[in-house]
DNA sequence: CGACTTTGACCTGCGC
DNA sequence: GCGCAGGTCAAAGTCG
């Protein structure tokens, strides 16, 4: 059941064409909701909003090509504004952003999408609004504070939505094989390359 | 036996 | 100030 546990963390549909189309017939990444972060715009995706997050669809990030602004925005709801919450439970009352923030929303039977970090789980959680239960994860690498949301999305329990918070202070074990996949294979499924760069926004290359 | 998941309790921020 | 909701902790259980 847990992705996590594999023990060649890699995105299935990257690291082994045996897993490339029953992953594909299951995934459809849809929204891709970004958050900068303190370091401003990281070069991926940035509009002009009230809200520092964004929602571009795949079809407009996909047809423009390093999307430039001209993606659909949409309205954050309440649910979702709050992955701009500063974190929270802070032991010593200290208020701190662990920097970039990227959530997207898949339509995936699968709940936690291996991409290629390893990651532990501390904390399940029923939220409002949502009959599914949140997962937390942290990334099990020493040192490294990235934490993952996971949760299905509650008025379609066909999306899972995954939150990435924080930047990876070390290297993916699939990143280097994913960039010669990149390179090798002219893949016809951007939405794959798409989630793949917001990934890689928070984990850069080394 | 170590690494991981589960799960209830606890902590904190926010809105009323 | 109080209650609610979200996020985290940590002990216990599970698994390889």
């Amino acid at each position: 059941m847990n992705i996590s546990q594999n023990p060649s963390p890699n995105f299935p549909f990257f690291s082994d064409e045996n897993f490339i189309n029953p992953f594909m017939d299951n995934f459809d990444f849809t929204d891709l909701i970004f958050d900068a972060g303190e370091g401003g715009n990281s070069g991926f995706i940035q509009e002009e909003t009230s809200s520092p997050i964004s929602i571009v669809s795949s079809e407009t990030f996909t047809g423009e090509s390093g999307g430039s602004g001209s993606g659909i925005t949409t309205t954050l709801s309440k649910r979702e504004s709050s992955f701009d919450c500063k974190s929270r439970g802070s032991k010593d009352g200290e208020t701190k952003e662990t920097g970039r923030r990227v959530a997207f929303r898949t339509r995936s039977k699968i709940d936690v999408m291996d991409d290629g970090y390893k990651w532990r789980k501390y904390g399940k959680k029923s939220v409002k609004n949502n009959t599914n239960k949140r997962n937390y994860y942290k990334c099990s690498n020493e040192g490294c504070t990235v934490k993952k949301r996971v949760e299905r999305d509650g008025e379609d329990a066909a999306y899972v939505i995954t939150t990435y918070e924080g930047v990876h202070n070390h290297e993916s074990p699939s990143h280097v094989y994913y960039s010669d996949m990149v390179l090798s294979h002219d893949h016809d499924n951007w939405n794959q390359h798409s989630l793949l760069q917001a990934i890689q926004q928070i984990s850069p290359p080394y």
